[in-house]
DNA sequence: GGAAGTGATGTCAGTTTGTGTCATGACTCT
DNA sequence: AGAGTCATGACACAAACTGACATCACTTCC
């Protein structure tokens, strides 16, 4: 069914993560993207919107399912919740390591790629806490539960991507140990 | 001593408010900045990194005076030293409210500029970890500390722009008043 | 008091990002 | 076979930046 080579897409990104690690976000041009794709760099700013996207582009696909975690949680505190569904997010992202890393250094090198990384995890909060006042907390609790669990999470996160392939420990690991240092912020009652 | 009109930037820095509020972000040209502001394009980006900067520029003034309110705070709990280094910022922020509004809604038409404040955010809440080291936390209790006083303070400030100029409502009203939402987590004493 | 800096600004040409518009040509559907 | 679809290419263009050089009021030093 693809009249066009179909993958597209798919060769951009690639190309784009190759060239970022090579030679640096700044340092490459959109139209060396393209071209390393196969393809015209008006081809590019069709798939995505702006030279940043293509490194978010994929990333909100684990946000429903985040939220779901929540919104299916049988847990009977917060503290238990917010575990099970941050622990389901780290088992989501365990396989993309590599990845994840690169486009880690890749982000680090431009504000205005930490910026947008920070964007996109403010909106994730947000759906956290809209998900949280759905299942009855009330607003305060909501966001400053969130905001404990992104806290909690990203530290986990950053931990673990510094940490070695073969280190033999996860990003659930990191993530678990961090609880108990926050215990007495998170043993509330799930409201019935 | 001035040999030119030396408050050129302070005219780019109103040009650029006042064009983004009539006009929108996206909608005014660095041009038309400038020759508003009786420069040169040229000269706007020798004094701002970005069309953005202009917005961020004077910014991080009241950073110092945060880290310090926390490395010189006589408070005998993590509580107390929030509530007093947050209020006194909320201090220094109260009377740049209409001019804060103004940023504010400017901040909001722009992904891309939103992901800017956060990051500046960030580095705040860095400097304010940093500070808290200093001070003899360990690391994930002063990530934690951090993570709420801003969670707090941004719910807090976002409230107090939304209100009226004379609602007789202070930007320290809206801090503390949120303070004994999240007493069980900020009741560790500092250590000696 | 004049010569030699100094430093913020202007001018101009060029690159990069991003968009609007139309053409192309393989593919689908009837 | 003919009509329509649709991802892509080609071209032109605005706007965001950058580098190189010129200017010219003012300072400094002799």
């Amino acid at each position: 069914m693809p009249r066009w080579p179909e993958n597209t897409r798919a060769r951009l990104v690639d190309a784009a993560f190759g060239m970022f690690v090579e030679q640096g976000y700044a340092g490459t041009t959109v139209e060396q993207i393209a071209t390393r794709a196969g393809a015209t760099s008006r081809t590019f700013f069709r798939h995505f919107r702006d030279k940043d996207e293509v490194l978010f582009a994929d990333d909100d696909e684990l946000l429903p399912h985040l939220v779901e975690s929540i919104a299916g949680s049988t847990a009977g505190d917060s503290g238990g919740m917010m575990r099970a569904a941050l622990g389901a997010l780290a088992d989501r992202m365990e396989p993309g390591r590599p990845r994840l890393r690169q486009r880690q250094r890749i982000i680090e090198q431009d504000v205005g790629l930490t910026g947008r990384e920070l964007a996109k995890q403010a909106r994730w909060q947000h759906a956290v806490v809209d998900a949280l006042l759905e299942r009855g907390f009330d607003r305060d609790d909501a966001e400053i539960l969130a905001a404990i669990g992104f806290a909690l999470f990203t530290g986990a996160l950053h931990e673990w991507l510094e940490g070695e392939d073969d280190d033999g420990r996860s990003l659930r690991d990191h993530v678990e140990r961090r609880f108990p240092k926050i215990a007495d912020a998170l043993n509330r009652p799930v409201p019935s």
